[in-house]
DNA sequence: TTATTAAAGAACATATCGTTCCATAACATC
DNA sequence: GATGTTATGGAACGATATGTTCTTTAATAA
């Protein structure tokens, strides 16, 4: 990709992460997002065709980003801890979080739209139907599959959200007792 | 209230409900409003500070009605149901979803802003915490008590949420059945 | 009947959006 | 290094939505 665009999309990606850690996204306009990247108005709608595309864009960039390294770490580890508790990759996930990636952190506070838990949901759905045998249990037998991994799902976004807003003091390893406790 | 007044109220809150069943509200223009309600700009504006105002009050008149109407039952049936199970609170909840009163439904539907659920769930939190104790039990002892009343929180509407995504076809029994299994 | 209050209607300033145009600068290719 | 291509910046534009202000008319309360 021209370094020219790649610098453009960086800019705005930047601008808007930092806005997002002051107000809520829908109260962020174009304007705001160009005048912080340093962007013109015509670039702007040469790269994404309308904020919310922005905010999938980066979405995808951002999630995709900490569940493939989460994935690849998962596989480097296989061998190490190849008959460890099924917990692991959700403990990775609460690692990867820790770590505030990407500034990822101040996506998932609680002051901001609960648009990106959803984008965030999506992809932890395809990680939970991976690794649903997991959960396999007495309860999941009497419930309909469907409403199960809508369950963990959602049970592991409150986990994070509540985390969070509890100043991530619970280490990844309690935080895993604690989810892996309710599910 | 002035009739006058109390018509015009109406008249927005009918108009919202039903733009609210064709379109998100992030989508819903006050221009759409007034025409519906067929009242005049200022006139809304006399009521209404802001969109988002409107749309909070009418969360507080639908979930109060609710929530009022099911203690209001609650009270009632103690007498009879005295030494009944711990759960009729939530399956009363459940019934009262299932009649649609308000057309409460529309709202909580999926393809709606999620700013409902989070105006329901604060409605819920105190209806929760008057139950807790029914709650106490194994899990509960392990756990930090707001992340305990967090996940009972977020389950029931995640679950009301499924409930109604997949055209309601349990029975209210049922659905309450689901949700105390996986709280 | 009279005074008060609410509504309708229109007009207004302001803000944001998304598009268009063109000159300039960075890039890729030969 | 010269050339054509492509992205950017800047300004301007029409369209749409917002929230306010004003006047006239009608409903309500005293």
């Amino acid at each position: 990709m021209d370094r020219r665009q790649r610098k453009t999309r960086e800019a705005i990606f930047g601008a808007l992460i930092q806005l997002l850690s002051q107000k809520q996204f829908g109260q962020i306009t174009v304007g705001e997002i160009i005048d912080r990247a340093d962007v013109g108005r015509a670039t702007f709608y040469a790269h994404f065709e309308t904020k919310d595309d922005l905010l999938k864009e980066l979405c995808r960039e951002l999630f995709c980003h900490i569940f493939d390294a989460m994935e690849a770490g998962e596989q480097n580890h296989r061998h190490i801890f190849h008959c460890e508790a099924p917990d692991s990759v959700f403990l990775h996930l609460f690692r990867h979080l820790q770590k505030n990636d990407n500034q990822i952190l101040q996506l998932l506070s609680g002051q901001n739209d609960r648009l990106f838990l959803e984008y965030f949901k999506n992809d932890l759905r395809t990680l939970i139907q991976h690794q649903l045998p997991l959960f396999a249990g007495r309860k999941s037998e009497c419930l309909p599959d469907s409403f199960w991994i809508d369950h963990i799902e959602s049970t592991f976004v409150e986990t994070v959200r509540w985390w969070i807003e509890n100043g991530m003091e619970q280490s990844p390893e309690t935080i895993t007792e604690y989810f892996l406790l309710v599910v």
